[in-house]
DNA sequence: CCAGATGACTTGAAGCGTCAACTAATGCCG
DNA sequence: CGGCATTAGTTGACGCTTCAAGTCATCTGG
């Protein structure tokens, strides 16, 4: 192992080896918790609250997908379930046949504010209310500078 | 929506979206070079790691599986493909026969030290040389006060 | 000393995500 | 205009994770 390798030093290691095991757990959590009391996962509701909050609580997948942080395949498959259950619906977009707009409906409206509270106090009791202000501060930057380095585009 | 609930402010938000969106492309960029560059996922060459730096090269079962952020029926799968694709070996422990502990073999060792060098440099690339110095040490104490809360135990 | 409880895994089935292939609509360029 | 490339999304198969159930081994109280 001696070549010309820049190893992690013993802080490097320990910080990096604290952000991988969180980034393992926080899903897990928000999951858990989400399935648990409102049938739903991290990305369902992430779906979700992006089309509730869009004009016309409606969204074209490729969007919607970038929100939710995942792959337009994903979210396909995500959406016909949804959609099977009656929380979405789809269509084709009027002016270009290419463009499938997701809406959210009542129902799926009434699981989001059902389910909105107890996540976020579970954001709150892990990370907010864990952190300074101070400390958010610093991690919206890391975060963000972190982000960018992987995804040159999407400000956010 | 005017009950009790303490929602996110602006800040708060921003924060937390930028951390999930972390939380969810990290993997994804980490699983991606390992994969193509060693055939390993991420889970899969903490596993390896694990067993090498531990005495015997070996370890049990709960054990790894606690090192590597996963739950032990996770690493009972990923652990018989491993000894399948002989990565590791199983046996059960000699004092207690509930316990099996694995070990890495020298395929498994050859494998991991030929990935290390690349996934090192991913990390770096992404994250370590990615931030200023104090950035990291802000990071390692939100991380690990984060994960207290996640996880009482483990100091890690 | 033995019967039930606990501990340490393993297994199988079910569900989700990824990848590659596919369909369909639109844009572009000669 | 007409054909080919591009864009947007869907689909199916496969692999991996989770969850619940099952298997042994060991401890423990009577």
């Amino acid at each position: 192992m001696e070549d010309g390798v820049r190893w992690l030093d013993q802080d490097e290691l320990a910080t990096w080896m604290a952000l991988a095991a969180l980034m393992f757990k926080l899903p897990g959590v928000l999951d858990y918790q989400l399935q648990r009391d409102s049938g739903l996962t991290h990305f369902e509701y992430l779906v979700l609250a992006g089309l509730s909050e869009s004009p016309g609580r409606s969204r074209r997948m490729s969007d919607l997908a970038g929100f939710a942080n995942g792959s337009l395949s994903r979210l396909s498959h995500v959406v016909k379930r949804l959609e099977q259950r009656g929380f979405v619906e789809r269509r084709p977009a009027d002016d270009d046949g290419r463009i499938t707009v997701a809406t959210i409906t009542d129902a799926g409206y009434e699981v989001l504010v059902a389910a909105a509270p107890g996540h976020v106090a579970t954001v709150r009791e892990y990370v907010i209310d864990t952190l300074t202000p101070d400390q958010l501060s610093q991690l919206k930057v890391i975060a963000e500078q972190v982000l960018a380095k992987i995804d040159p585009s999407k400000p956010c």
